[in-house]
DNA sequence: CTTGCTTCCTTAAACGTTTAAGCATATTTT
DNA sequence: AAAATATGCTTAAACGTTTAAGGAAGCAAG
């Protein structure tokens, strides 16, 4: 059962494709089409399960109503949860989603970037990988449109959505300052990433506005690909010596899972010996038992708008770079209660 | 900055674009093209960094190596990473991967096997929704290659890739009676999609087996759309009366998820005044105060297999249906201890 | 010097659309 | 009645590839 086409539905009404085409694409006024033929013709069309080809339109169209998303890594909830509000915003629009993982590193996201390009998708929206700069001032220079979210290059012009980092990571910490804590350590990833960055920044800056100490020992880094090792070495870090920490702030979700992991095998309960803070959100938290304090990212605006920034991008090519910031929630629970 | 097109090379290089298409699809043997003039190409090729035009291609070739890919909602992380390891393994085949999310819905998943088709992808995994039957066998007889995963119609022959849900619960379920337990609770989907029927006859079968009650009594079904509420009220049900359980088996992560916070809400202590069991891991499970005992789907097997027989189907039209059952392992923890 | 075979390249059609341009025929305007 | 305009359709090119078929040149064999 082949399928069908433009021609199958002209031959069976005796007509061009052309005429075909023009009235199934609602283009009966412009080009005057009567009204019996293209009665006949639509008939013909829903008879024949008529299903246009989406690759030939592309093809002459030069647009694919399609977008590529490049995420860190698809089975994370955050992301996983991003992907989906920008599947549904994109449907909204027509278009559908490509996606690939990056897994954080440049080379599989340069190869992600060509084969999305290959696929001749009409933009990108990216989670930009450490490193990927020339990546995406290649994307530039081609004038492929592009929407950075989560993360972004401070010294490189394109549109991004994130949300405020630095203040985030600053009334977390103050959060747990104000409950009483003194020795409040943190748990990064080693990356010069922009966001990663911006969160330690808040965190440091919030220690030193409070006169507490910790800005650079209390400071942990843990890398991406070994992340299970490192972040036990922190946590034995920072609570081992003289004066171990009496809080913790986690830089991310997956940060948070392998440290809360950890801490529950040492038998250190929180809040009582330890309190606990993080970025972003996750039924494990909910079901803690002592339920883990976060700060909220409005994962379904962070969607929106990067699909919405991206399809303004691909209308008009001369609109004009995007910066925004959204704001997060701190949502407070047991997890850093008083001492 | 415009694409460069075959065309360009050839200008470039002074030749017709067959021989470029020749040279850069390394069919210089089959066309037996002059060395000198095929290093050039090559070498021109390069300079402009020429990027082939895979939608030309694929309208050429009737082939997009693209596969579309509908779960039920990929926020959901058994899809989200089912989708990793689907993403991982269409890479390596050098295909690629457009998804979307029918919600469980009939009418969604019908609009998006419909776009994804109009796409041309040249397969599709598909968790079937509820009702979809037709939908399925219009693909069959418009012969485009799919593979289920999670679930199938037992009626529709077709290529499908599941676990062993049957023996699964009542492994599940047995474990349970096994530590004692007497008045043991399943809560499911409202559904009459096979692995949940097959799930809940693993369950009752176990119970009759060892001649306990609750086939009936004990065996709860929540609404997708409404899974809180439901939940709530089949919880307190369980918990109700004079013979309240002493023990419950969720049929999915999600109404574990959902049962667990509930569960919690109320102070129940597990696993002393309730036994617990589940479908499907989750981080949650793990960092539970009695980390949970689940039934583990093997996801990466899912996903290869499933991968591995849509991508045979597609290279072989006449390739015989396959029925994949994969075992799955039960991973014992404190949630079903002794009581 | 034909004939036939290589070798290396070109021509042209095809995939399924879209759309500008053209061409009859009919109708209105002057 | 001639000219202008409207109406309803067709033709053909184009998007960027792939690939079967063809053709010119060179050379070996008869």
């Amino acid at each position: 059962m082949k399928k069908v086409s433009l021609k199958d539905i002209a031959t069976a009404a005796g007509v061009s494709t052309a005429l075909v085409s023009y009235v199934l694409t609602n283009k009966e006024k412009e080009a005057r089409i009567g009204e019996e033929i293209a009665k006949k013709i639509r008939e013909i069309a829903r008879k024949l399960n008529y299903q246009p080809n989406h690759i030939a339109r592309s093809l002459k169209s030069g647009r694919s109503f399609t977008i590529g998303l490049i995420v860190a890594d698809i089975s994370n909830p955050f992301f996983a949860n991003i992907a989906r509000t920008i599947e549904d915003e994109a449907k909204r629009n027509n278009y559908t989603v490509i996606f690939g993982s990056s897994d954080e590193n440049v080379d599989k996201s340069g190869d992600l970037i060509n084969v999305l390009i290959n696929r001749q998708v009409d933009g990108l929206i990216i989670t930009p990988a450490e490193g990927s700069e020339e990546q995406i001032r290649q994307l530039q220079a081609q004038k492929v449109p592009f929407v950075l979210i989560d993360r972004f290059f401070p010294d490189i012009e394109a549109s991004h959505i994130a949300v405020n980092n630095f203040e985030s990571a600053y009334q977390a910490v103050s959060h747990l300052i104000k409950t009483g804590r003194k020795r409040i350590g943190m748990i990064g990833y080693k990356t010069t990433l922009h966001h990663i960055s911006e969160r330690k920044r808040g965190y440091k800056e919030a220690l030193q506005d409070h006169q507490l100490p910790g800005g650079t020992t209390l400071l942990k880094s843990a890398r991406y690909s070994h992340l299970k090792e490192d972040i036990k070495v922190s946590i034995d870090q920072l609570l081992s010596g003289r004066q171990p920490a009496d809080a913790v702030f986690f830089a991310t979700n997956s940060i948070a899972m392998e440290g809360l992991k950890y801490i529950n095998s040492l038998g250190i309960r929180i809040p009582d010996q330890l309190a606990v803070i993080t970025f972003d959100e996750g039924e494990a938290l909910d079901l803690f038992y002592s339920p883990v304090t976060f700060v909220r990212q409005p994962i379904l605006e962070i969607g929106r708008e990067a699909v919405r920034v991206l399809l303004e991008e691909i209308k008009d090519s001369k609109k004009e770079i995007e910066h925004i910031c959204i704001d997060t929630t701190l949502v407070v629970r047991k997890s850093c209660g008083q001492r």
